[in-house]
DNA sequence: AGATAATATCTAAATATCAGATAGATTAGC
DNA sequence: GCTAATCTATCTGATATTTAGATATTATCT
């Protein structure tokens, strides 16, 4: 049975071109790599050394086994590198879920940077509806959540907040409201209100902000925009989402006559303590936690 | 120390979720699966199995070292076939010389064929210009050749004839010569010739082909290709190598007033007995022996 | 030719591995 | 609820492997 400690040998003297240089860096005795050497030899049936000189010298088929070798012992030094990493507290997988809309650039330069300090994570990113992080971290699906700021902050999780998201009153180009330079609370009343609301919990947000008569309901702030571009009524949407579509002019942005500034809703992390973070975790957390405010309101 | 025996065991013990349905896989001893996992734990500092129930169960960082273990087994098994591979006899190199304008997709079918039946050979494949292919036998540079067949056969060469290839007169689309139905020797002789030589031997193929007074020379058939399109002379080529040109109008097929078919040249397949060919070698010798003569005459 | 350094091989000791037996624990079936 | 079956952990003695040290031989350099 061939093992490791010989296909080690077998390298470390390729490596030094001695078998004396190689048993002096593995720190055993010239023996021990002499007759590993030989008994690897002996298990594949492959004379991988030609030993006419007084140092041993790879033959055609070593040095096309020594790639083959070399992979093993690579292979198991990852091995070894995964299991210390799981050793010391890494977890194997670490789930978060951004709701819809605050997924910006500077998470991807996290997650990055996540991916390389800890290469050994297998890192889920679900992307749910309004409100929907909560449910999913109390069922243990995720572990680490970034969501908007809700009223009634749901009991046994950790929140804090690490910006503002500029809330933007919008409608489609061909919408009735797209002409008006300011409209009334009455001027809402008559068209079709889009809301987010979350999928498991059924309620509303914030009833303050159903503005409209007719209200229709979606879980994803993405899905209301694909309607509002039909011109199916108007909404509030986080500015990150709708910005692109304000530039080229596809959405129009309304301007209450009632109220002169934007509503700016809290972005949230959160995490709850039930599930215990490891290491990376707990760095993925500390990186959220010390993101910038102004992030989403841009 | 950890070793392959360890990870062999954790492996099998996962696979069968019983470490006595591994230890019967493995034909040990149940005991020997129990320590070697243990052992393999204590190594790495990981609980991979959750002993509770009466089989054991892979816990979260067994799942995930699995995959590792995996890996580094997969890798000493390519390791041993690699290994096996070279021991039967099979080369580590195969190195084969096309000569230019010889190489045809039938011989892309077999190279990939000696590909998956010789995973473990690296191939090399050089296209020599005219006549160069037994030099590089010689010099032991390649292992196996393919050439246009030479009135003096170099000694110490085995050539088989494997096909003839179509030699055709021809010349560029906008050349004197081009519009004649019919030439003479002496048309020709008044117009550039540009023949095929070989660099090493320095000796003109056949003088009987030399047909023009006024003579260039290159060793590679697709650089007179070159220089017939620009319109500077006339030459005989192998059919495989103008016959695109020839369909696309580029080149103007020449027709001989003195001799009504082409002349077919012989194909060879040529290898030495000094450097001995391996399995591999052999296998790809014994395909390109039994290839179709109408080949390159097409 | 002599000095130096490297390899192969032998031996004894340390080490690791293995099979068998046994005890404790869990599950399935009645 | 009880019994039988099956599984795991552990102990023990035997076996196999690995190792270091010593030594003979060979190749290389001066």
């Amino acid at each position: 049975m061939s093992s490791l400690d010989q296909l080690q040998a077998f390298v470390a003297a390729a490596d030094e071109g001695s078998f004396s240089a190689a048993a002096r860096r593995l720190r055993k005795a010239q023996s021990a790599v002499s007759t590993a050497v030989i008994n690897l030899e002996i298990d594949v049936g492959v004379e991988l050394f030609d030993r006419t000189g007084r140092t041993p010298s790879l033959t055609a088929a070593g040095t096309a086994l020594l790639r083959s070798a070399r992979s093993v012992l690579k292979s198991n030094q990852e091995f070894l590198a995964h299991a210390s990493s799981v050793s010391e507290g890494v977890e194997t997988q670490l789930c978060i879920a951004v709701e819809q809309g605050m997924f910006l650039h500077s998470l991807t330069d996290i997650l990055l940077e996540l991916g390389e300090r800890f290469p050994f994570v297998e890192v889920e990113i679900l992307d749910p509806g309004i409100n929907d992080v909560p449910s999913l971290l109390k069922e243990g699906r995720a572990d680490i959540g970034m969501m908007l700021e809700q009223e009634d902050h749901p009991q046994g999780f950790h929140f804090r907040g690490v910006g503002y998201s500029r809330m933007v009153p919008v409608c489609g180009r061909d919408h009735p409201l797209a002409g008006r330079s300011r409209v009334s609370h009455g001027d809402l009343r008559h068209h079709r209100q889009l809301m987010m609301r979350s999928r498991t919990q059924g309620a509303v947000g914030d009833p303050r902000d159903q503005k409209g008569a007719k209200v229709w309901f979606s879980e994803s702030p993405y899905v209301i925009l694909e309607l509002l571009l039909s011109g199916l009524g108007w909404a509030v949407l986080p500015k990150t989402v709708v910005s692109e579509r304000l530039r080229t002019g596809d959405l129009v942005r309304l301007r209450y006559g009632f109220q002169e500034t934007d509503v700016m809703q809290g972005v949230d992390v959160v995490w709850t303590e039930r599930r215990a973070l490891g290491s990376a975790g707990q760095w993925l957390l500390n990186k959220l936690l010390a993101l910038k405010p102004g992030l989403w309101s841009d």
